[in-house]
DNA sequence: CCAATACTTTACGTTAACGTAAAGGTCATA
DNA sequence: TATGACCTTTACGTTAACGTAAAGTATTGG
């Protein structure tokens, strides 16, 4: 089980410590502690690594909060775990709305690109 | 050519009017005025359907602002042209991060209720 | 005529997500 | 032994994207 240092995780994820550790004080990661310093596990970064890919989202911490704590186990209280699938089918709604929005900006930067271009050779032949 | 009134447009959208506002503020619409009175055209309609899609995709209203003014013509200036160009890319290279990030998310959603079904289940017939 | 409705501007308030600075502890190595 | 290179906590600062409230104007139906 490989360990990491906080350091070493803001470097590979390209985030400032101060970003690990605030999202410590918003209960998103809880590192163990090797006396004061903060020991990171795979797990610990599996956390971050999907937080981030939240924030690439749009989603805020709280959200991935509450998604990530979806793959927590021992949870498993019915009431829980229903409002779990709705909460899951909620995030799908938005996720494929966002597809959708993707799509749609796809095409209108390639779109973009191909007047600019024309514009450009034009301007070259013209002139 | 429709009109509408900032109302209108906070109903269609579901934003408040202080919102569009807001992105008047910005310098991401510029409607005409009637009197005192802001007079929205379909093309603002449109900036501000493009304002909303940019923020479902997490970006900022200065991002957006710049992605909307790609599309306004007249600004061919050469260098700008190529500036856009290598813009529109970063933008790709970022949508399609995205739809990766998408795609792993709704493995991960797919997953995650496919679990709790399961977890409901066997917890009625456990019981 | 007046009360409701929709519009305006001005301006201070709020929240999220960190940034930044200060002050200090711990360990290796030159 | 002292100088970096890390780590820590505490705490105030900053920016974006609006919210919210106050105070006023304009039109319109009862």
């Amino acid at each position: 089980m490989r360990e990491y240092s906080i350091s070493q995780l803001s470097k590979e994820f390209h985030v400032t410590t101060r970003t690990i550790r605030h999202y410590e004080e918003r209960g998103l990661v809880a590192p163990t502690r090797r006396g004061q310093t903060r020991v990171y596990s795979a797990a610990d970064r599996t956390r971050l690594k999907l937080i981030l890919r939240g924030k690439r989202l749009g989603l805020s911490l709280e959200d991935s909060r509450e998604i990530i704590d979806m793959y927590e186990p021992g949870k498993s209280n019915i009431d829980q775990l229903k409002k779990l699938i709705t909460a899951i089918q909620v995030q799908r709604l938005q996720l494929t709305q966002q597809l959708d929005d993707i799509g749609s900006l796809l095409k209108d930067l390639n779109q973009a690109e191909a007047d600019c271009i024309d514009a450009l050779k034009s301007n070259r032949t013209d002139h």
